[in-house]
DNA sequence: ATTAAGTTTCATTAATTTTTGAAAGTTTAA
DNA sequence: TTAAACTTTCAAAAATTAATGAAACTTAAT
């Protein structure tokens, strides 16, 4: 396979992936080709690349930045500006988990904490079936944000020695 | 809080967390619903209480049983099919880690297998970039694998006992 | 065989999400 | 200042995804 083809195979599958998990296909495009790009690219050369509009690129790549996930840089003697991505992709998995912990997770657990506080009939079906529901429904929920936490802050090298090790 | 408000804002929470994560919000809703029902309930009841079409709580019914996240029951003497939510928490969520990991993941890692084959330049800045982001992809969704393989298997409090552990 | 109870399908409609592109806004250098 | 280079915004259009509901289908009891 050609390298060209290969770039564009990478940026279609991570669109697609990105587009099952709730991301933008065309920021998860976005990021794809920044991933493969050595340099950094301006948005012109993004536009270009994937066929998208001005507007469409500005705004994928506020999100991006938004997300920490890339940066802008400037030149020296330049006005235009040029986006970079980080390339360590433990430091891309980790501020992913982190984004969507807070904007998802989070919110979650907090009305999950709610509703286990809600009292009823202990002899109630209806209730004892919600409370049960709920509350091992939260617990799993702090399980994964403790787990997600400690990835967060992790060397990437420790956490899977870790795990694996355990699961071996 | 009363306990019928308290159902009402699991519904919406649940069914928000799976639009958030790329499944339909009404799946989700309906899952939710028979999560903190008692006994089964049928489609009319179903309609009846996230007020959605017949066609639309069919499908979505469909759609849960081939996740394997409820099962249909018949009684005696009923022509009538009833819907019953498995209500173990932890079987949720590995059935959830099953089905996601066979259609979404192991066909990336596919993907990535195959672009980590593409030969090139080792001196062309452009292949260099891609062969490295392909490979450390390649490379943590494989321990991303390796992971959801043993949690699928495994026991709940075994589990989160021994991941809880390494990270205390 | 007929019918009534129940289920499934799918073309159409509705809702939601994404993208466009032109206009407005900013910045910097002359 | 002015104007060119570049960025941002956002209303409208397009694309995608989900929901409806009526008709077709299935099943089982009479």
């Amino acid at each position: 396979m050609e390298l060209a083809e290969a770039r564009q195979k990478f940026i279609e599958a991570w669109g697609k992936l990105g587009s099952e998990w709730g991301i933008n296909r065309t920021m998860a495009q976005v990021h794809a080709l920044l991933l493969i790009s050595p340099d950094a690219l301006t948005t012109e050369d993004i536009m270009e690349q994937l066929s998208i509009s001005r507007g469409n690129a500005n705004m994928t790549l506020r999100d991006l930045i938004n997300w920490n996930l890339i940066e802008k840089q400037h030149r020296p003697g330049e006005r235009k500006e040029y986006f970079y991505a980080d390339k360590d992709t433990w430091n891309i998995a980790r501020q992913v988990a982190k984004e969507r912990r807070k904007r998802e997770l989070d919110p979650v657990i907090k009305i999950l904490d709610e509703l286990s506080k809600v009292k009823g009939d202990a002899k109630n079906p209806e209730f004892k079936t919600f409370n049960k529901s709920v509350t091992d429904i939260n617990k799993l929920a702090k399980n994964v944000d403790k787990t997600l936490e400690t990835m967060i802050k992790a060397d990437e090298s420790w956490f899977w020695k870790s795990i694996l090790k355990i699961f071996k």
